[in-house]
DNA sequence: AAAGTCCTTGCATATTTATACAGATTAATG
DNA sequence: CATTAATCTGTATAAATATGCAAGGACTTT
């Protein structure tokens, strides 16, 4: 059960702005796992997760949160371009830095990416389907931004 | 005066490992800022520092804590290798990133660095006296790897 | 200078989070 | 199966953090 409940944490949290383990109770509860305050903060305390202070309110965030946009940081630094014709996106980046980032493309095993191939500081990206580049490169682009939707959970109070 | 606390309590957080608002309290205490509780909450909201969940209870970080290692882990990977020979200290850099790491050493200010030239994956970094180039070095090796060596509080409980 | 406004802070307390303890559950061992 | 050990969880409560309110100061306006 714990497990379980430790993804499904991991799960909200990516999704919600959880503001105070009260508010992720209920979130919980909603999906199923009824516990209490305390096993919530053991939880919490177990995934590491941390507490930031923004202008509106704490929020809750996985330390893996914190990685993810490192990464995000460091590719939008190292993509210096992206394009695409009718049947493939090329991908422009630093000198010598086309193989590395074609790597972490590869490594998001996303279902729209059929391959990547790199050379110095151009990578071409297949898509599964040519009618899929538009959104591929939104996917790619994303990669860039750590631009994210959070749902606030206001409408809970 | 709140000015200068926050300034102070950023500097707390970069060096002393702390676990606690009352913590942080006595730091400050030490340092000659005789505050609250109260108002330490609202320094550490304005601020934006976070709480973490370490394996060894709570820490409060700076946001800017994690720029700064976002930063290292960026340089750690452009950063090929350092050398030097008695007078200068040679930076070995990824292809075409020389330029921006040596931007980089420059932004640090640091009173050793007497200036730098880059080529296209080389840098050369002149030290204020070649006497000073291993602490140069050392200072420069820092920038990669995260290391650092927080004093824990535990003397103080 | 008096009055008004804005900002900061402490006090007291509300709110939130962490934990000691005990009971329940599961796993491991003889 | 009985027993011991280990893990998990809720309850109650301690500990930590946030905040409403009022006081005091700095600064401006009249």
């Amino acid at each position: 059960m714990k497990q379980a409940r430790h993804m499904a944490i991991k799960e909200v949290l990516t999704r919600v702005n959880v503001g105070s383990q009260e508010d992720l109770l209920k979130l919980l509860k909603k999906a199923g796992f009824d516990v209490t305050q305390a096993t919530l903060s053991r939880d919490l305390k177990d995934l590491g997760v941390g507490r930031v202070n923004t202008a509106d309110g704490v929020r809750y965030v996985l330390q893996t949160e914190a990685e993810e946009q490192k990464l995000r940081a460091f590719l939008g630094y190292e993509i210096e371009g992206i394009d695409s014709n009718e049947s493939v996106i090329v991908v422009k980046t630093l000198p010598g830095r086309a193989q590395g980032v074609a790597g972490i493309i590869d490594g998001l095993h996303h279902p729209l990416v059929l391959g990547t191939i790199a050379g110095d500081n151009t990578i071409f990206v297949t898509p599964k389907s040519v009618k899929k580049i538009p959104d591929l490169i939104k996917v790619i682009r994303s990669l860039m931004s750590e631009q994210r939707n959070p749902i606030h959970t206001s409408s809970l109070h």
